[in-house]
DNA sequence: CAATAATATGCCGATATCGGCATGTGTAAA
DNA sequence: TTTACACATGCCGATATCGGCATATTATTG
């Protein structure tokens, strides 16, 4: 077995710095796939695949506008990811202060040598 | 080239199904590695390797307790996630409110064939 | 020191990823 | 219909992933 499929799966597909921007160019509006292409410096068979991927978990939609194809943003997807880092909130402070205590006994450790 | 590798991003440390179960059960507190792999169902060399990956993006932290090794959540390293995620926020709404909008259209549509 | 327990690692196999390049497919205009 | 443009796909190579198994490594105990 390998890696889970990144297909079907928002947190492997956002998990790739192209398509995170990707995604961040689209809340500018639609793109046909060259134009986008253009804007991000990425060959056009590149960005349709990231496109599909993003696309096969919901990401982003598609539309036809004569021989383009323009790409929309569909943020709803990401939604869980919210949440489930959200999930973690009360703890990235108290983690912090955990850390900073632990900070405080090194210093005074060392007073004490 | 291959995937963006997966150490050193906590992108792509937190895509991995059996490492998000590691983070959520260490809210409940911290773990010795073999205690936390009998919990979650795998063998010590899975969860020593992901425990790994985990340390290394820096989204758990070790400390020695005489033969054991326990490891413990450091959550901040999901902040910069849920930020990001968040970025969306007012999108996954207006995609919802868009996509409501499409779907009135094609029943619109529908009645007047 | 020897024996044991708890972890970490190394190596392997199967698979998936990402990028490039060439080429298909589809649409529009001449 | 031919031409031209926009996009999608297929195939390949290089690499990374994840899991399993066996085996270090490290720490405790007798």
């Amino acid at each position: 077995m390998a890696r889970a499929a990144t297909t079907s799966d928002v947190f492997n597909a956002i998990a790739e710095p192209q398509r995170q921007e990707i995604l961040v160019l689209l809340r500018a509006g639609e793109r046909a796939v060259t134009e986008l292409a253009r804007e991000l410096g990425m060959t056009q068979p590149r960005a349709s695949k990231h496109l599909r991927v993003l696309r096969e978990v919901g990401l982003v939609r598609d539309r036809k506008a004569g021989k383009q194809r323009l790409y929309g943003l569909d943020a709803r997807g990401l939604r869980p990811v919210h949440e489930w880092t959200g999930g973690f909130e009360r703890f990235w402070n108290e983690s912090f202060d955990r850390l900073d205590a632990y900070v405080q006994d090194l210093k005074q450790a060392r007073q004490e040598e």
